[in-house]
DNA sequence: GCTGCTTGCCAC
DNA sequence: AAACGTGGCAAGCAGC
């Protein structure tokens, strides 16, 4: 069977350091029918190289990765899950694709201690100078060996170049792990239990309908509001129609959202949001999606759920997926995540993770003081900044998101008081952003420019005959890119943090295994991970999660005294987690 | 029938 | 009544 646990065994599993000081770098590139291993040395020199057909590949793999040398591929997640179905695993990869797209863009900007984060100018002037093969690329099959080769040896002197090649480095690294992770997360899948998950979905909507056909409750609730509306016809899932329908009720409603609705006062209201809410829940997890996402349970195991993970897939180096929308999970229908028989699900999130990265990124030693407790927000009341968590929270997020207006935009003053250095530090990032100019997250990953579009706005509206409706288009249009620059140093950084996270926590896991299987990640979301463990040796991943985020936060940002708290449950049932 | 846009809602 | 960042996705709907 292939276990999780299919790695290879390893007799110096934990000392990494004096084993990475003799790296060796496996080269693996498409040739013909099959591809070229390419093995060199610490001086990029060949030292040994040879063809190897696809079907032959995962052994060889096998066999070199005793030595645990880092696979330098084109593009994991083409060619990794192959491996993984062959039941072989590997430690370490340099991931050359998702590696180019950060170094492409990469500003070799001055930095110091101060305000690495902060945004540098000089617009285009990336690391290297044009595009390269990877920049055309749409599959990896026509590249040969020497362009592998190539772009690698690139790449290397692209971050000997930067600033600070220690960050890039590591962030590259991250990068690459995320991508073995994120095949490896697919591949084992995320523990489902159909029974519940059907069970649930009876509950709230009736059994499941033939399809094509309104299960029972929802259609109960389409007759209330059609009689409600006096609509004999009316489609609820048409927002045209039922627009029209409530105001030809005398409901003076802009939209059909529901918080617009939540403050009208009509007998309508409530088995509509009743409606949409379980319209919601049938068409993104419905029974529809169950058949097409999970599959079945075989041989003692739970069903599974394979969504793709896609590391690099948004902006600020969060990680996207595709299929499934495994990114918005719905808490409704976690109790149908639950680990298999005589295993437990480990779950940890990182609490309050981005007023955590703000201040370590900031240096705001303040700020780093409120971390030290499990909760971030609570601490901003014991300092008397302000007087509810409720108010720390909105005005956290308010200074992350560049709030201006309502309670968080009444609260920033005294945020700005007590954190001069930490709202500094977003604020400037917002200023870059509305001239234009690029920012960059900790590590190095640099924001996208604005668009031709854009600079046109703000063109027309400096010129001397510029109209007032121009002038107030550049203006909003501007601040629209601040919020967005804003808010990208600080997600792009804890999305650093979390890859870290997750690297060294990948690491240890390796290291507990026993016959029973190895605990492994099933699932990640931003600043939140579940391990998939046996029973017994849950308590052995609370620490290795714990250990891994402590980890993280010194690879990042060394001696700086900020805590990243987690909250870390073991349970059976992924909706037994706070 | 296909494509792309809009609306609305889920997650962090 | 969206304000305030990042996404994915389903259904409706207009246009080809």
């Amino acid at each position: 069977m292939e276990a999780p646990g299919g790695h290879a065994a390893r007799a110096d599993r934990g000392c990494p350091r004096e084993n990475y000081a003799l790296q060796v770098d496996i080269l693996v590139a498409p040739s013909g029918p099959g591809v070229r291993l390419t093995t060199l040395d610490e001086g990029r020199g060949e030292v040994a190289a040879g063809e190897v057909s696809m079907d032959l590949l995962p052994g060889r793999v096998a066999a070199l990765e005793v030595d645990r040398p880092r696979w330098v591929w084109t593009d994991t997640s083409a060619l990794y899950p192959e491996l993984l179905r062959a039941g072989v695993r590997v430690e370490r990869c340099f991931d050359l694709r998702l590696c180019h797209a950060i170094l492409r863009h990469a500003i070799p900007g001055r930095t110091t201690a101060a305000d690495a984060w902060a945004a540098h100018v000089t617009p285009g002037a990336g690391i290297d100078a044009g595009p390269t093969l990877l920049d055309e690329l749409t599959t990896v099959a026509d590249i040969d060996p020497a362009a592998v080769l190539e772009e690698y040896a690139r790449q290397q002197v692209a971050v000997q170049g930067s600033l600070e090649p220690g960050r890039l480095r590591l962030l590259l690294a991250a990068e690459s792990a995320g991508a073995l992770i994120a095949a490896e997360m697919k591949h084992d899948g995320l523990p489902w239990d159909l029974d519940v998950h059907d069970r649930q979905l009876a509950a709230m909507l009736g059994p499941r309908p033939r399809t094509g056909t309104r299960p029972a409750r929802l259609e109960e609730l389409a007759t209330t509001i059609r009689a409600h509306l006096a609509a004999p016809a009316l489609n609820p899932d048409s927002p045209a129609e039922l627009l029209r329908a409530l105001r030809s009720a005398g409901i003076e409603a802009r939209t059909t959202r529901k918080w617009e609705l939540a403050d009208v006062d009509h007998p309508v209201i409530a088995p509509l949001l009743e409606y949409k809410r379980l319209s919601r829940l049938l068409t993104a997890n419905g029974w529809v999606w169950m058949d097409t996402w999970i599959r079945p349970p075989e041989d003692g195991r739970r069903g599974r759920f394979h969504p793709d993970y896609v590391p690099g897939g948004v902006v600020t180096g969060r990680w996207a997926t595709s299929g499934g929308g495994a990114l918005a999970l719905p808490k409704q229908i976690r109790s149908a995540v639950v680990a298999d028989p005589g295993w437990k699900l480990v779950v940890a999130d990182a609490a309050q993770i981005e007023p955590r990265v703000l201040a370590a990124m900031s240096r705001d030693e303040q700020l780093a003081r409120a971390s030290q407790g499990a909760d971030l927000y609570q601490a901003l009341v014991e300092e008397g900044i302000v007087d509810t968590r409720a108010h720390a929270k909105v005005a956290m997020l308010g200074a992350l998101y560049g709030a201006t207006t309502g309670e968080a935009g009444l609260l920033m003053p005294r945020l700005l008081r007590a954190y001069p250095k930490a709202t500094n530090a977003v604020e400037q990032a917002a200023r870059a952003g509305e001239r234009g100019e690029v920012v960059r997250t900790w590590l190095g990953r640099t924001s996208p420019l604005p668009s031709a579009t854009w600079h046109e706005v703000q063109g027309r509206a400096s010129q001397p005959d510029a109209e007032p409706t121009d002038q107030r288009l550049a203006r909003q249009q501007a601040r629209d890119w601040g919020r967005f620059t804003r808010n990208f140093v600080v997600q792009g950084t804890a999305a650093e943090w979390a890859l870290c996270w997750m690297a060294e926590l990948r690491r240890r896991l390796l290291a507990i295994a026993d016959d029973a299987g190895t605990p492994h990640l099933v699932f990640f979301l931003h600043d939140e991970v579940i391990v998939h463990s046996p029973a017994h040796l849950t308590q052995g991943v609370e620490a290795a999660i714990r250990d891994a985020a402590q980890s993280a936060g010194g690879l990042l940002f060394g001696t700086f005294p900020v805590e990243f708290a987690l909250d870390v449950v073991t349970v059976d049932s992924y909706d037994e987690a706070a």
